[in-house]
DNA sequence: AGCACGCCGACT
DNA sequence: GTCGGCGTGCTC
C-alpha cells in the first residue's frame, strides 16, 4: 500500500505530494484525510494522506515507511478535499496552506501540539433500580447508601477516587466513565425575551425558510435596530427543527457580545463559539464539539465558515460589508466566497446582512444576482437619530480644535439628564505627530516610513505599522532643538481633554486599553450598568453594541477615514458613520448624532446625516463606474516585495511588462508603484493592479507569474484577487 | 525547514 | 594545499 502525503515545508510553499509505503501493520488504520508522521530527509514531519493507492511510479528504492498514523478518524473529510483544490486553484495558494487554514491548530499538520483533551470521570449506574436497592438494604455505610440513591436518578461528577467509591465498583454496581468537558465557558451576559416578529420580519424568515434546499443567496437590508438578529435566530431556529445545521459569520465576536449573549440564552449548549481570543486548547473542544455532532450552531468569525458540519441548513453573514472576512494573508479567501461555495455543495441558502451593504453585494442584488430583502422600520417604539454635521472649519477660528461648541453643549446637557454618551475617534494613541518647529524633523519609524504615534500613558512613541516602539524624545535629532511639539489627536489625547471639561465618569475603549481577554466585555458590561458616562474609542465600539441609555453619538472626527487613499474610502466611511449613528436612540429616548468634520460638504458625510444609503449607492457606484473600480472591474493586486530596493524595482516592472503582453487588451495593468506605504519593517513594497472583466488568459499568466518567483528567495511575489485595500 | 553539495577567498 | 563562507537544490 502506497500513499500521496501533502505535507508543509517551511516557508516556501512546494505544494506537492510525496510517495510513502505503508507497513502491513499500519494498513488497517489508513484513511484518505488522516495525518500520518513521516520521515523526510533528516527530519520528522507531519503530512495529509491525500490518496491510497496499491503501486507506484516512483523509484522504489527512495519510498520509505510512514511512522505512524495520527487520527483514528480523518480531519479533512471529502468537502474539505475538495474545497482545499478549488482554493489552491481560485486563491493561487498552496493545497497545504488552504488544508490549514481549516483546522484548529491541535489538528494541523506538522506543529508541535500540546493540545490534551480534559475529560470528566462520572460514575455510571450498572445494576438495575431493584438491585441497587437491594444492595442498600443490605448496606451499613452512609456514604455509599447516599452515593447510590443519587445514582439511581443521575450520573454522578467524580473529583476524586475513595472507599466508598471503590467498593460500588468492587460489586460491579457502577463503573467509570470519562467525558470530555469543554474548556470553554461563555461568561458574558446571555438574556433574551422572545418577541413576536413584525410583519416585516416573518416575510424575511418564510422567503429564506423557503429555500433551505437549494443553494441561493439572500441580500438582508435592513436599518440598524430594524431586528436583524431575531430574524436571524428564528432562521436557525427552523434549520435545527429540520435537523439540520447553521453557520453564523460575525465581524468579531468580543465587539459583538450582545448578540452572542442573545443566541446563548436561546439556543443554549448547542452552539460552539469560535474566535479569534480563544486559547488553542478551547478551540480544539469546541471543534470537537461539532465533530461530534454536539453542536449544531456555530457563531464565529472568518475561518468558521469551515466547520466540517454534514448538514448545513444556512449560512448567515453578519455585518456583511465588514473588512475582515478577507484574511489578508495567506491563504487570502474571502469567507463570503467560501460561503457560496459551500452554499453549492449543501443545497443550502446564504444570507448576507447588513444596513449599509457593500458595493459589490447591492449590486448583484440590484441585478437579480442574489435576492434582495428588506427590513425598512426599527422594532418598538425607536426611530432613526437626528444625525447633524458641524463644520470644523469654522469652529478652528472660533478657537475649537477639538469638541464644537454644538457638541460640548450636547454632552452637557445629556450628563445633566444621566444619560450616556459615546464619541468616537478612529486615532489610537495620544497625538499623531511629534515634530520640531525649528527645522520641521518629523519623527518617523525608521524601518517602516511612517510617523511615529506618541502615546501618553507608556510615554513612547509607537509605529502603528510595524508596532515598535521607542522612548520619547525630547530633543530634535536633527538641530537639537527642544521646541518639539505633537500634532493631531487619538484616544488618550481625547480622553484628557474630556476629563479637564467635563466632570463625569470616562471610559477609553481601543486596542491600547483591551490587551487581555475580557477586557472588551468588562468595559461594556460596565457602561452597560452605567458604571460610566462617556466611553469614547476607535471604530471598535462602532458596531453591535446597543446600550438603551446612550442617546447622544459625536464622531469628533470623520475625516481619519475619508481621507484614507483608498478607493474604498467614501465607502468605509459611509458604512462607519451609519453604524456609529445606529448606537443612539435604541430605545424610546430620541437619539442624536453629532459628526464633526472638514468635509462636510462630502456626499458620504451628507448622505450619512440623511441616513440615504440608497442614495449614496447610486453616488459611489457612479464614481466606481466613471473610475473602472469593483464591482464594474474585478481587481487584482500583485504585491512584490524585496529587502533591496533596486531589485524590487527591475523585477515588478519585468512582471509588469510581462503581464502588459500576456493579459487581453481590454485589461488594464497599472504599474508598477510604491505601494501606499512603501516601507515596512524595512521592506520595500511594490504593487501592480489588474482590473479586468472578463480574461481568460489572467489564471495561467498569474500561474506563471507565482511559479516562477516562487525559486526565488530575493523577492517575493503575492497574488490578491478582489483586495480590501490597496 | 534542515541539510548536503559545491564553488570561491584567507589561512596554519 | 585546506578550512569555511553561504548560494542552490533536494527531501518520497
Amino acid at each position: 500500500m502506497y500513499i500521496d502525503v501533502l505535507c508543509e515545508l517551511g516557508a516556501k510553499a512546494i505544494d506537492q505530494t510525496f510517495v510513502y509505503h505503508v507497513p502491513t501493520f499500519l494498513k488497517e488504520s489508513i484513511k484518505i484525510g488522516v495525518r500520518v508522521k513521516i520521515p523526510f530527509g533528516k527530519m520528522e514531519i507531519e503530512g495529509f494522506v491525500i490518496n491510497i493507492n496499491n503501486d507506484s511510479l516512483f523509484d522504489r528504492d527512495k519510498i520509505k515507511d510512514i511512522i505512524s498514523v495520527i487520527d483514528e478518524e480523518p480531519v479533512l473529510n471529502k468537502e474539505m478535499l475538495i474545497l482545499g483544490k478549488y482554493m489552491a486553484d481560485s486563491l493561487l495558494c498552496s493545497k497545504v496552506s488552504a488544508y490549514q487554514v481549516m483546522l484548529p491548530k491541535a489538528l494541523k499538520a506538522q506543529v508541535n501540539t500540546n493540545v490534551k483533551l480534559k475529560y470528566n470521570k462520572y460514575l455510571r449506574r450498572n445494576k438495575s433500580i431493584e438491585e441497587i436497592d437491594l444492595y442498600i438494604s443490605k448496606c451499613r455505610y452512609e456514604t455509599q447508601i447516599e452515593l447510590l440513591c443519587k445514582l439511581k436518578e443521575k450520573d454522578i461528577l467524580i473529583r476524586k477516587m475513595n472507599s466508598s467509591i471503590n467498593t460500588i465498583l468492587k460489586h460491579g454496581l457502577a463503573s467509570i466513565v470519562y467525558e470530555e468537558e469543554s474548556r470553554y465557558k461563555y461568561t458574558g451576559k446571555s438574556d433574551y425575551k422572545k418577541v413576536s416578529l413584525t410583519s416585516e420580519q416573518e416575510k424575511v424568515v418564510s422567503c429564506v425558510v423557503n429555500s433551505f434546499d437549494r443553494s441561493h443567496t439572500f441580500l438582508l437590508y435592513g436599518v440598524t435596530g430594524s431586528g436583524k438578529t431575531e430574524v436571524y435566530m428564528n432562521i436557525i431556529e427552523e434549520a435545527l427543527k429540520q435537523e439540520k445545521s447553521a453557520i453564523m459569520l460575525v465581524p468579531e465576536i468580543s465587539l459583538t457580545p450582545q448578540i452572542v449573549g442573545k443566541f446563548m440564552a436561546r439556543f443554549g449548549d448547542v452552539i460552539s463559539i469560535l474566535h479569534s481570543k480563544l486559547s488553542d486548547s478551547e478551540r480544539y473542544d469546541e471543534y470537537r464539539k461539532i465533530t461530534q455532532g454536539k453542536s449544531k450552531i456555530v457563531i464565529g468569525t472568518r475561518s468558521a465558515i469551515f466547520v466540517p458540519f454534514l448538514n448545513i441548513g444556512v449560512i448567515i453573514i453578519d455585518e456583511e460589508h465588514t473588512s475582515s472576512y478577507k484574511q489578508e494573508n495567506n491563504p487570502r479567501y474571502n469567507a463570503k466566497d467560501i460561503a457560496m461555495w459551500r452554499s453549492k455543495y449543501h443545497d443550502c441558502p446564504v444570507l448576507l446582512g447588513s444596513a449599509t451593504p457593500s458595493m459589490e453585494t447591492m449590486a448583484r442584488a440590484a441585478n437579480g444576482v442574489y435576492t434582495l430583502l428588506t427590513l425598512n422600520k426599527r422594532v418598538g417604539n425607536s426611530t432613526l437619530p437626528i444625525v447633524e454635521v458641524v463644520d470644523m472649519k469654522k469652529e478652528v477660528k472660533k478657537g475649537n480644535f477639538i469638541l464644537s461648541d454644538i457638541l460640548k453643549n450636547k454632552i452637557d446637557d445629556r450628563l445633566s439628564k444621566k444619560e450616556q454618551i459615546i464619541l468616537l475617534l478612529n486615532k489610537r494613541g495620544y497625538s499623531s505627530i511629534i515634530s520640531c518647529k525649528e527645522c520641521g524633523y518629523v519623527a518617523k519609524c525608521p524601518k517602516c516610513d511612517i510617523t511615529y504615534t506618541y502615546h501618553k500613558k507608556s510615554n513612547n512613541l509607537k509605529c502603528h505599522y510595524c508596532g515598535t516602539s521607542v522612548p520619547v524624545i525630547y530633543k530634535c535629532p536633527i538641530c537639537g532643538s527642544d521646541n518639539l511639539k505633537d500634532y493631531g489627536m487619538g484616544t488618550e489625547k481625547l480622553e484628557e481633554e474630556l476629563k479637564k471639561i467635563f466632570d463625569a465618569k470616562i471610559v477609553r475603549m481601543d486596542v491600547d486599553t483591551t490587551t487581555k481577554k475580557g477586557d472588551h466585555q468588562k468595559i461594556i458590561d460596565d457602561f452597560g450598568e452605567r458604571k460610566y458616562d462617556i466611553l469614547i474609542g476607535t471604530q471598535m465600539i462602532a458596531k453591535g453594541l446597543d446600550f438603551p441609555l446612550v442617546t447622544l453619538v459625536g464622531v469628533v472626527s470623520a475625516d481619519s477615514s475619508l481621507t484614507a487613499s483608498d478607493f474604498r474610502a467614501s465607502e468605509n466611511t459611509y458604512q462607519l458613520l451609519s453604524q456609529v449613528a445606529g448606537r443612539a436612540g435604541r430605545s424610546d429616548r430620541k437619539g442624536e448624532v453629532i459628526i464633526q468634520t472638514f468635509n462636510p460638504d462630502h456626499y458620504s458625510i451628507r448622505l450619512a446625516e440623511r441616513h440615504n444609503y440608497l442614495e449614496f449607492y447610486r453616488e459611489e457606484m457612479k464614481m466606481r463606474k466613471m473610475l473602472k473600480y469593483s464591482p464594474y472591474y474585478y481587481m487584482v493586486l500583485l504585491s512584490i516585495t524585496s529587502k533591496v530596493y533596486e531589485i524590487g524595482s527591475v523585477e515588478s516592472n519585468k512582471i509588469a511588462s510581462y503581464l502588459r503582453n500576456n493579459l487581453d487588451k481590454e485589461t488594464i495593468v497599472l504599474g508598477p508603484s510604491m505601494a501606499s506605504v512603501f516601507k515596512v519593517n524595512n521592506i520595500f513594497h511594490y504593487q501592480i493592479i489588474i482590473k479586468y472583466r472578463k480574461d481568460n488568459n489572467l489564471m495561467s499568466t498569474l500561474k506563471f507569474i507565482d511559479e516562477m518567483y516562487k525559486k526565488n528567495n530575493k523577492i517575493n511575489v503575492e497574488v490578491d484577487f478582489s483586495p480590501i485595500r490597496i
